[in-house]
Formats: C-alpha cells, sequence, structure tokens
RNA sequence: GCGCCCAUAGCUCAGUUGGAUAGAGCAUCAGCCUUCUAAGCUGAGGGUCGCAGGUUCGAAUCCUGCUGGGCGCGCCA
C-alpha cells in the first residue's frame, strides 16, 4: 500500500515539476482525524523547493486528488502534512495482492539468499539447560525463521564444549557419584567443593553405572561418557520446543583435526601474539580489547577462548555471508576478543554479530523465583515446559526485547484467561476456525476452497482495520528481521488477536458485524478476511509462537458444558513431555559459577 | 574506575528507527451474554517519557553530561 501511494506521489511531483526527496515516508497516523497514511514529503521538500510547507502540501494534494479511484479525500494539516483518506476497494486490492498469491511475501526477499550462520545455545553438556538457554534457545530460533522466512540462507549451529576442564570435572563428579552408590552404598559421602552437583547426575550415573565401572581410572573419559549423554537430553529438550539444528559442532573435533593448531599458527604469522611470563598471548587490545588475551597458559593449557578462536576459523573458512552469535550477556566482554580473533585471521569482523540476551528471572504468580547458585537449586528449562507447555514457553522467551531482562512468570503463563498472551492469541484463532466450522455447516465453502472473491461488501470500519493489520505484515517482519527483534512478532499477534477479537465480539450486539449473513456474497468476503487473518497465524514466523496444536477446533464445548483440558487450546504439547529420565532434577552446580543467564 | 545494556501509567512492557493529542495488558472503577466460543468485549480514570542541557520546523526517539539499576572486566569457562 505505502509502495503503491509513494510511486504515485513520485509521479504527481514530477508532474509539477518539484525535486524528488531521497524518499518518501508515510505513516500511519495515530488519530484518526489524520487519515489513513500520512506524508511529510512538504516538510522535506520545503527547503530544496524553496516554498512554505504548506504551500507546497496544498499544491501536491491538489494535483494528486485528481486520483479519484484510491482516495477518498486528501488533506493539508498542521506544519504541512498531507493526510490520505482511501478507499476501501483500495485496501480490497492490497490485501488480494498481499496475500491471494501463497508466493506474494517471498518478494520481500531481503535475503537474496545471503547465507547466514547463526550459533546458539552452545550449553556446556554438563547438566540440564535452565531457563537462560530457554530463552537463548527460542529467540535464536526465532530470529534463523525469520531470517529464513525473508530469503536469508540459514544454518544453525550448537557449539558444544566437550573438550577441557568442565569434561574432567564432570567426569569426576560421574566418579564420585559412582564410588558413592557403588563401593560404599548407604554411606554419605561429602561431595568435594568443585564438582556438578544434582539428581541429575545421582540419575545418569546410576543408569550408566556398568559402563563407567571399567573407565573410572579415567575421569575425562567418564566425563566424556556423560557429556555425550547429557547433550543427548538437551538435543531432547530443544526438540520439545521444535528447535532442530544443522549441526553440533564439537570442541573436541578442533583438538582431533589439528584446527587449533592452524589457527594459532596463522595467529603467530600475523605477529599478533607474543610470549610473556612462560604464556602466549594474544594483543586483543590492538582490535578495541580493554587488555591482551592468554592463549596459551604457563601450565601449556588452551584458555577457553582458543578453540573458540579455531571454531570461528572455520566458520569463516567455510565462506558463510554473516554470522550470528546469539549468546547471554554476560558474555558480553567477550564479543571484543572473538572480533579481534576474526580480524587477526584476516577476515571482515563486521560479518560477525552478536546478539546478547539479558537475563531471565523466573517468578510464580509475581514472586520471584529463587535460583540460589550457592544451593545449586535452579529450575530446570524441562521442568518449565512440563508445566507450562511449548507455546507457552516460546512466547514467553520471544514476547520481550533481547536486550531487556525478562520476568517469565510460571503462574501466568498456564493460566487459561485472557490475562496469559498466549491463550489469548490461540483463543482468538479457535474462534476463527469455529466461524469455519459454522460456515461449512451452513454450506459456505472451506477455507482451502474458498477461491475467488468480490470483497467489495467489506465496508465496515473494522473490517478495514483488520485489512491494515494484515497489510502491515511485511513491514513487521522487515523491522524484525533488520533489528534482530523477534519480540515483534508477539506484539503484531497480539495486535491482530485483539483487533479480531474485538470485531468479532461486536457480532453480539449488531449483526452488521457477524460474518455468517444471510446474504452469501457478503458472507463470502467476509470469509475470505477471516481466513486471511487465519492464515497469519500459519505464517512461519507467527506460527512458530503459537504452535500448530491450536488448529484443532474444539468440538463438544459449548456454554456451560464442562470443559476438558484436552479442548483448551495452549495445553497441546505440555502432554507429550519425554519419559522423565531427568525430570526429577532437583539441582544442579557448575562449580564456575554459571549463573542463570544464557551460558556461552 | 572502565565497557555493554536498561530507565515510559500503581505493576509488566510497546512505541513503525525524528512526526501531529505518548499506547497496550494487568490492577482499579462503570457497563455488556436469546444470535459465528462471555475462557470474551466496551468505556473511564491514571504520565514533568529518570534528571539537566544541546541539535531543528518538530525529540520518548539523535548528541553531551549526571543519577539510579543489571551484566561484564581471570593464565575461569
Amino acid at each position: 500500500m505505502k509502495s503503491i501511494l509513494s510511486n504515485i506521489i513520485a509521479k504527481h511531483l514530477e508532474g509539477l515539476g518539484l525535486p524528488q526527496p531521497a524518499e518518501i515516508v508515510l505513516d500511519e497516523p495515530k488519530a484518526k482525524e489524520h487519515g489513513d497514511l500520512s506524508s511529510n514529503v512538504a516538510l522535506v521538500l520545503a527547503k530544496a523547493a524553496k516554498q512554505p510547507p504548506p504551500k507546497l502540501a496544498a499544491q501536491l494534494a491538489e494535483s494528486l486528488g485528481r486520483e479519484t479511484e484510491i482516495f477518498e479525500k486528501i488533506e493539508v494539516k498542521g506544519p504541512g502534512f498531507i493526510n490520505f483518506f482511501l478507499k476501501p476497494t483500495a485496501y480490497h486490492a492490497s490485501l488480494k495482492s498481499l496475500w491471494q498469491d501463497p508466493n506474494a511475501l517471498k518478494k520481500l526477499d531481503l535475503g537474496r539468499g545471503t547465507r547466514v550462520l547463526v550459533e546458539f545455545v552452545s550449553a556446556n553438556p554438563t547438566g540440564p539447560m535452565h531457563v537462560g538457554h530457554g530463552r537463548n534457545a527460542v529467540v535464536g530460533d526465532c530470529i534463523s525463521r525469520l531470517l529464513e522466512e525473508v530469503g536469508f540462507e540459514v544454518s544453525r549451529e550448537f557449539y558444544v564444549n566437550d573438550h577441557g576442564v568442565q569434561i574432567k570435572t564432570l567426569g569426576h563428579s560421574g566418579c564420585h557419584y559412582h564410588t558413592v552408590m557403588t563401593e560404599v552404598r548407604g554411606v554419605e559421602i561429602a561431595l568435594p567443593e568443585d564438582v556438578y552437583k544434582g539428581q541429575y547426575l545421582e540419575d545418569l550415573v546410576t543408569e550408566l553405572k556398568d559402563r563407567i565401572a571399567p573407565i573410572k581410572h579415567d575421569p575425562l573419559a567418564v566425563g566424556k561418557l556423560l557429556g555425550v549423554e547429557l547433550l543427548e537430553t538437551i538435543k531432547e529438550e530443544l526438540l520439545r520446543l521444535n528447535i532442530v539444528f544443522s549441526r553440533y559442532y564439537s570442541e573436541s573435533s578442533l583438538y582431533d583435526g589439528g584446527k587449533i593448531d592452524e589457527a594459532l599458527a596463522v595467529l603467530r604469522a600475523s605477529g599478533l601474539t607474543y610470549e610473556k611470563e612462560g604464556a602466549l598471548w594474544f594483543k586483543t587490545s590492538e582490535y578495541g580489547d580493554d587488555k591482551d588475551r592468554v592463549l596459551i597458559k604457563s601450565d601449556n593449557t588452551y584458555t577457553y577462548l582458543t578453540p573458540d578462536i579455531a571454531y570461528h576459523k572455520d566458520k569463516f573458512d567455510r565462506g558463510y555471508d554473516l554470522y550470528l552469535n546469539v549468546m547471554g550477556a554476560d558474555h558480553g566482554g567477550y564479543t571484543q576478543r572473538l572480533k579481534a580473533a576474526v580480524a587477526a585471521l584476516g577476515h571482515n569482523p563486521d560479518k560477525l554479530e552478536f546478539l546478547l540476551m539479558q537475563l531471565v528471572n523466573l517468578k510464580r504468580g509475581g514472586e520471584v523465583v529463587n535460583m540460589s547458585k550457592r544451593t545449586g537449586d535452579y529450575v530446570t528449562l524441562h521442568e518449565v515446559i512440563d508445566e507450562v507447555g511449548k507455546d507457552a514457553v516460546r512466547f514467553f522467551f520471544m514476547m520481550r526485547s533481547h536486550n531487556a531482562t525478562l520476568d517469565f512468570d510460571l503462574e501466568l503463563a498456564k493460566q487459561q484467561s485472557s490475562d496469559n498472551p498466549v491463550f489469548y492469541i490461540q483463543y482468538a484463532h479457535a474462534r476463527m476456525s469455529s466461524i469455519f466450522r459454522k460456515a461449512e455447516e451452513a454450506g459456505y465453502p472451506s477455507a482451502e476452497a474458498l477461491g475467488e472473491v468480490d470483497l467489495t461488501p467489506l465496508q465496515l470500519e473494522e473490517e478495514i482495520t483488520l485489512i491494515k493489520t494484515l497489510l502491515a505484515y511485511p513491514e513487521m517482519l522487515k523491522g524484525a528481521v533488520q533489528f534482530r527483534e523477534a519480540h515483534r512478532v508477539a506484539f503484531y499477534l497480539l495486535d491482530l488477536a485483539k483487533t479480531f477479537q474485538n470485531y468479532y465480539t461486536r457480532a453480539k450486539g449488531d449483526d452488521r458485524y457477524r460474518v455468517l449473513t444471510p446474504h452469501r456474497e457478503t458472507t463470502l468476503a467476509k470469509l475470505y478476511l477471516v481466513k486471511t487473518l487465519r492464515e497469519v497465524f500459519f505464517a512461519q514466523p507467527v506460527h512458530l509462537a503459537i504452535g500448530r496444536g491450536d488448529r484443532r477446533s474444539l468440538p463438544g464445548l459449548s456454554l456451560g458444558s464442562a470443559i476438558r483440558e484436552d479442548d483448551l487450546p495452549g495445553r497441546h504439547g505440555a502432554h507429550h513431555g519425554q519419559p522423565a529420565r531427568h525430570a526429577r532434577v532437583g539441582s544442579a552446580r557448575s562449580p564456575h559459577g554459571e549463573g542463570a543467564s544464557a551460558a556461552r
């Protein structure tokens, strides 16, 4: 709609012999007295045209007024805004051109095949994921889907820290538990300070008891065994959230493949390293870091950074156009180092972009759920999904801007009322489906079979508002992708649902608002509108928020009848949890004080 | 002390990237069920956009300084 209009304006500017602005900006005014769309071209051009804005605006408005098939009226207001009031027909045409062709939205090809590597989650395989990981996972997945939707080619990677001290520590932890349960059964043995603790380890060690026994002399081997298993449970958890990675990139493979030596060789050759006090340093300060960083410690082992540099070298060697790393804000200081490394390796550091996720506060009915690091107690992502369901988890995590802390209220997330945005959206969708069910009973075609429809009967203000909201979809998508802000999708959905609920409810007191009317042509037009609305809920970036579970209508639900839990939208996905292998995870602890934020 | 992030209604947060009278949900108050799901809808009250300057036709938005909060500043990962 905006592009159509700006073309027309450009044409008329030319016709009047006026200069063209860099861009013709059209806004949707907040106040409806200011029309459907409003432009500030006159204010922008005033200087170049050497005319006061109001005069310029009036001139342009008069010329544009001849486009009678589109404009209801054109007004000049304020300091020189031109306000356009559009005819419903203009909206009908736009709606069709945007949504009729299932590929129409693909024209919004911002990516043009640009290859993006999104790295996210990358949780250490030393224990179950917590809500911080959950947020990271959901946002990373949403951004990936958004990028794909607008024509980027996306690979999703999970960097697995399956090598190094945390695996050794995991091994030690496993050995201790093994000792406790096999050799001195029933006797309490205090665990050393710096091992992982938790029910999940006890369960896992019990399960793998026989495989641990023969390798118990080698804690690293035990750690690897446990790590592989824990990674599997992480994968299962991600799968429950409909998150699938293209690749799990093993840190160990960097060692095995000699990639770390390669990376180090390049850095050394670049002259950006030096030896000091028995360690190898990397001059990251030359790239804006606070100080130089150690690559090889004086005990001849690598720091965490070193294999990660090798990983990023490998990423860049694979030749993507953009690298997006989603990580916890507590790793913010790390970004400079990686960028420095990428630059030192001869690549463009601007291609490496970071999405820093702020913390998650888990709440229950407004009260903060204490996740004490000291006692090692935290609520796992598994438990949260069990409690509130997959859809709610996804929606709540994507609902907030990534650079604002997020409150996740367990009580709210599982509430079956409009207080809960997830429920609210699913309820709106259920009503749309219900309309189609009734329509089919009355002999109308199904949504899929609706075909070509004349939209002229859509004249109500609320119907035009609905169409406007639908037409805003591509721009919403564009903004969400450009700024990597998945929460825009959530707010858009909420807005769409609200607009529809309003429309729907008006039918209670006013038959004009009913979709199913005695007039076939009118009904068909309204069905087309509802169908299009419903399609938005199935659009890839949108449906990621609400899942497909709500697609079913709600049979057997009538006023006053008992409501069975299964009939409720919002609960689907909550029941097909994994077998509770690690479901009773009560506590876990990282000796390194890994907090409630997303790891990595 | 330095770096990144945040500060908008009583609470939780949006704000189309500089536009007109700053919005939504919750909470509070007042209404609405013979008709496509009332698990819903409508309306009302509620604001020095943290503070102070600056940029310009115009600032919640951009710049500078300050205040308050979160995170980070290891030869940890």
